[in-house]
DNA sequence: TAGTCATATGATATCTAAATACATATGATA
DNA sequence: TATCATATGTATTTAGATATCATATGACTA
């Protein structure tokens, strides 16, 4: 079911306007970081447990689980417990048909991002 | 045609992995603003010029232009020249069907967002 | 059951980036 | 040439993010 638009997705839980647009803002604030999109982009191909997430960007034990704190609440992945480790997973309904749009699209306008241009009149 | 990979979709033009997440991050960067949300919330509806926009947002004409120079460089719109008006559409191709997704997505989570739980264990 | 491994959470300080505001430029039309 | 519609440039303020450190929890292990 695809809603017509922005705010119709909360308004029926009783949101005000102001607030619907804030829980967008966290949304996509949560993809302006690069840790968190590399994260992402691992667990496109496969789960992966905070460990291994760890390992593969050398980061920070505590950097990677807020990261992903983050990417839970706003339910970019899911986590599957096993045993002592977490599992996590991306969330296949919405973020990956998500993501493969996003980079369809900037595989037409990165160039044009990264170039900085402001006009093409 | 759909990348697998958020990094094929600049790589080929020679750009760095660090530079190519720099481009992500720009371009989500853009859609963390209300009066832009608003913006593209507007154009999901109908094309409309910069002084329309300006009227339905009650916002000043620099804010407004800013905004829409940001979204183009993005390529989250189009421009379309009509004598002295300049008529701004969406694009449609992308990202209509990404709104969409992120709506039907924010049905979902916008509440989960909002009431700010970090875990649900 | 104490220890340790895997992971989460909290708090704060620093730094970056975004909104705001103001000045000015440009291109089209009357 | 004056005016309308719109774009661009830049400085200031301010919000938000990243980084870091300290600590907490839950599960397994000796």
């Amino acid at each position: 079911m695809i809603n017509k638009n922005i705010l119709h997705a909360c308004h029926e839980e009783g949101f005000k306007e102001g607030e619907v647009y804030n829980a967008y803002k966290v949304f996509f604030g949560t993809l302006v970081s690069e840790s968190r999109l590399r994260i992402i982009n691992l667990l496109r191909k496969r789960k992966m447990n905070v460990s291994e997430i760890m390992e593969e960007l050398k980061d920070e034990q505590t950097a990677v689980s807020h990261d992903l704190a983050r990417l839970r609440k706003c339910g970019f992945v899911e986590v599957e417990i096993d045993g002592k480790f977490r599992y996590y997973r991306l969330n296949e309904k919405t973020i990956k048909p998500l993501m493969d749009l996003i980079d369809s699209h900037m595989s037409k306008y990165c160039v044009h991002i990264l170039r900085g241009n402001k006009h093409e009149r």
